[in-house]
Formats: structure tokens, sequence, C-alpha cells
DNA sequence: GAGTAATACTTGAGTACTCAAATATCACTC
DNA sequence: GAGTGATATTTGAGTACTCAAGTATTACTC
């Protein structure tokens, strides 16, 4: 039973952690009726210029397949969270934006995550959670 | 659009990492026919006395829940990777224990899976893996 | 030592995805 | 401008889980 070496111990570390994160923010948001994946959505249709990407673009950042954000997508825009936009230089995308009430949702859930964030992340020092950030960032 | 705080951002680039993590890990292992979870099981068991555990550590160690050890360890066992063992002093408990054959298959599949972990931290130095790894370790 | 509560595990039903195939449109070449 | 291949999205079928309820056994209390 030999030791493993750093860069797999990371790895298992990581997946464990990602479940357990998932988790508890899934618990989080639940509260205003949305899960995880569907924050994501909102937090990156939020940063994008007019709150509107195409469904690839989504898909990329979200860290699904583009069928997971047509199942995902779907019920949202029927709750008119976001709504679809043809492209009218390119009618294969159907693009997805943000709808006002779908703003003031990401908002509201957003004090819940980010509280949630600092519980989660509360055993670091501000300048180890830089740290960790910078060589996180470094990996991809 | 104010800016997230970096609690926030690390835990959006921590799920993302994950996915794709993940996703590498599984295409890797899958010429040994297993998937990223069968490898944790594995390599939980390995490191534990007499290659054995309960279903409920398994279950906190690797990240899932109760039945899902339950329906993940159903055809590890059906192939001998695993063996079910009795606990004589609480016979609620159904002991899972790494079998030879799952040993080998251990053996095989880690060197898949550290040129793997390897190969997604090359980025890294040996320094920032094991700073990485020590606030990763942290958090929890 | 009977009754109640707690624990370990399994099972049924549901969910959140995945991949591969199908469809629609666009871009390129001749 | 017809044909071919590439791209964006959706759909059908399957997988890997989840939660809640059910079963079996143990531990606790009186």
């Amino acid at each position: 039973m030999t030791q493993s070496p750093p860069s797999s111990t990371y790895l298992i570390q990581h997946a464990l952690l990602a479940s357990r994160m998932t988790k508890t923010v899934d618990g989080q948001l639940s509260v205003h009726g949305i899960s995880f994946t569907e924050y994501l959505i909102m937090y990156h249709l939020n940063g994008a210029p007019s709150q509107t990407m195409r469904r690839i673009e989504l898909a990329e950042h979200v860290g699904i397949s583009a069928s997971g954000v047509t199942r995902l997508i779907a019920p949202m825009e029927k709750i008119k969270i976001v709504e679809k936009e043809a492209n009218p230089r390119d009618a294969r995308q159907s693009l997805v934006k943000l709808s006002k009430t779908g703003q003031r949702l990401f908002t509201e859930s957003t004090v819940s995550f980010e509280h949630c964030a600092n519980e989660l992340l509360r055993n670091l020092s501000e300048n180890q959670l830089e740290k960790l950030l910078e060589l996180s960032a470094r990996i991809s």
C-alpha cells in the first residue's frame, strides 16, 4: 500500500469536496426554488453582454452537455426566468436571455449563495483564499 | 453587475473544474472498464485495514449516499472485484472487501489514474501543488 | 425482558444528467 | 446554385445517482 502522489490525492480530495459543496449549495438555494446548476446558468447569463448567451457557450461555462442545457433551460423558460431569442444572423442558434424576473431571482439567490460560500470557506483567511483561487485558476 | 467575492468565485470555479476532471478521469479509466466512482471505492477499500469497510463509511468517503453505494457495489460484486462479508458482531452490517482480483485491477487502474492526474495538473509545480493540497485540505 | 428508538442497509420511484442520432441551418467549393 | 460537410440544437434511450419508505437488527430504558 504505497502512498498516492499529490496530484492523485488532490483529484480525489477535489471530487469529494465538489460533491459536498454541491449538496450544501443545492440545499441553501432550494429556498429560492432553484438548483446550483440553475444558479450557474443565471450567473453566467448575468455576466454576459445583454445578459444573453448561446446554448453551447452556456454548456461550456457550466460544465454540462448541450442537451443538458436544453433540458435545464426548458423549465426555466416556462417560469419566465429566461427568454428564448433568435439570432437574426444564424437561424440555427437560439439565444438564451436572462429576463427581468430572472435578474431579480438571481440577485436574491446571490445573497444566499454568497453566504453559503463564505460559510463553506470560513476556515480560510482572506490571503489563503486568494492564494487558493490563484493556484486553482492555474490548473485549467 | 458587481463582481463576485472570492469565495463565490472559488465555488463556481471548483464546480466547473470538478465536472471536467471527472469526465477526463472517467474517459481514461474506461480502458479498464471502470468509472471514477468505482475507482474511488477501490481506492478507499485498498487503504482500509484488511481492505474492508462498511457501506456507510464508503458512502462518506466517496461522497455519495448509502443507496448509491448499494447500487454501485452490486455489479462490482458480480464480477468479483469486491466481496461481501458479514460482521459477526452486528448482523445489520454487510462489510465490503476488495478481492484479490480487485487489488490487481486497482493496481493497474492506478497507473492510468496517476498519469491522468499528472496530466490534469501539469501546469502546477511541485511546490504549488503541495500548497494547493494544503489549502484545499483546510476547507473541510 | 418487552417496548421503543436508533442504525445499516435495500428497494421503488424519481431526477438530472449523458451519448448518439435526428433535424435544421449555414459555409464552402465547384 | 447544387452538393457536401460542419455547426447548433433537440430528442430518444439509457445511466448514475437521489430521497423516502421499508426491513432487519441492535441498543437503550424501565
